[in-house]
DNA sequence: ACCTGAACACCGTTCAAGT
DNA sequence: ACCTGAACACCGTTCAAGT
């Protein structure tokens, strides 16, 4: 029996970047953005603040980090298999980012952070290719292509940023009655003067479905894009007056 | 020595929340988030830290309020005498939120902090009343008024707060016309096996408007809602198959 | 190369005390 | 009612020192 003897060490493996974006996601998804301290980090990951500096650099590359391997994740999913037409894929794609940041709520608020900050960054660029080539499958001309896949990234961030509340408490479908019965409420309680509109639609937020919502959304995207920028060789529509 | 950055000078008014507000927006244009902190607005105002929570209750609700009061003040200047065409005033409103972002970058984050936190805050309800109205105004049956609303304002928040970087960058023409070569020469950098369709947008990228960009994503959106949505009593298109 | 932990500068917030 | 400033707990980050 050649059992090497182990030497008794702390961790089994030495620490590695991966390892310690990974713990900085489980951080973030418990508590959120102020869950992630370097402290915390040293506590889970039984090292010292030294250990996270020398892998990564600062706390922002490691939100940084955090945000694109969960993107990253969310995207690798996507070739499920069958493909479909383009605006199935694209609505598959949208759906996938959707439920990543309800799932991990901060998603929002760090995406809209590292978007604003730098366009060229890791997240970015994922993102617009995989819509990209779902655009350039619709026909559409190819001077259009920035166009069109840029207000569906810019569509798809936005709603799924703004609905990531509303996914946090999706939980248990009482909490989620509770929590849009509580927002509808609100926005009937408003000065009838002031706001007029926002009062009439209370009912119509009390009943709508989130993914579908945000769907409907993606739709008139595609129509429009469809609508204003055909395939090549057909004529575009006139524009709406 | 009596030298002090600042006159001993005694303050001629009380300290109003208005007034705090104020300077936080100031310290947030200057410096971004960062640059709000509870210790530069006493010397700024020459008080103490108590005032500070006397009059706002704590930092997040300074954010709170800065974002409020820039937001309404963009939305104030909505009705510019000439009333146009729903459509005219969509672009209206959505512009003058793109130029808040774009003064104001800060906004971006914060917004999207706010509005995954609670879509019943202050924000949310003044952006959503000044929309749908118009989105009303277009005819669009009343079952589809949320819907087509959420889709422009998820659009203008996602679009206006990724376009934050490059507005900032906007002072200089010179400045501009860098920073967009930048973008796009790193786009072109990509890998070519995993990036084709970013890639073959970068050189789009380059020679884009934002403002223009961002009012054709209106547009994109304006087109499904009346193609989709169209005024009661006209038959809607057939869904495109 | 990788890790440790004490130390530093800074932060948000509280509160007893003043006017 | 409004303001002051010391004090507290906590934070990100550094760095000399270890293996």
């Amino acid at each position: 029996m050649a059992s090497r003897t182990r030497p008794a060490q702390r961790r089994t493996e030495a620490l590695s970047r991966e390892r310690i974006v990974e713990a900085a996601v489980e951080l973030l998804d418990a508590a959120g953005e102020g869950g992630l301290t370097v402290r915390a980090l040293t506590q889970r990951l039984a090292t010292g603040p030294g250990t996270i500096y020398w892998h990564v650099g600062n706390r922002g590359g490691l939100l940084d980090a955090a945000t694109d391997a969960v993107v990253a994740a969310a995207l690798a999913t996507e070739p499920a298999g069958a493909p479909g037409t383009p605006q199935d894929e694209i609505r598959a794609i949208a759906l996938g980012l959707f439920d990543a940041i309800a799932g991990h709520p901060w998603l929002a608020t760090q995406l809209a952070t590292q978007l604003s900050r730098s366009p060229w960054g890791l997240v970015t660029p994922r993102i617009f290719e995989s819509i990209g080539r779902r655009v350039r499958a619709l026909g559409v001309p190819e001077g259009d292509w920035f166009t069109a896949a840029s207000a569906l990234v810019h569509y798809i961030l936005g709603a799924a940023g703004q609905n990531a509340a509303n996914a946090r408490v999706l939980a248990s479908d009482a909490d989620r009655a509770e929590f849009l019965d509580a927002a509808s409420r609100a926005w009937e309680e408003l000065d009838p003067d002031d706001y007029p509109f926002t009062r009439a639609v209370a009912n119509q937020v009390r009943e709508h479905d989130d993914r579908e919502q945000f769907l409907a959304g993606i739709d008139l995207i595609l129509t429009g894009v469809t609508t204003l920028h055909p395939p090549t060789g057909q004529a575009p529509a006139p524009p709406a007056t």
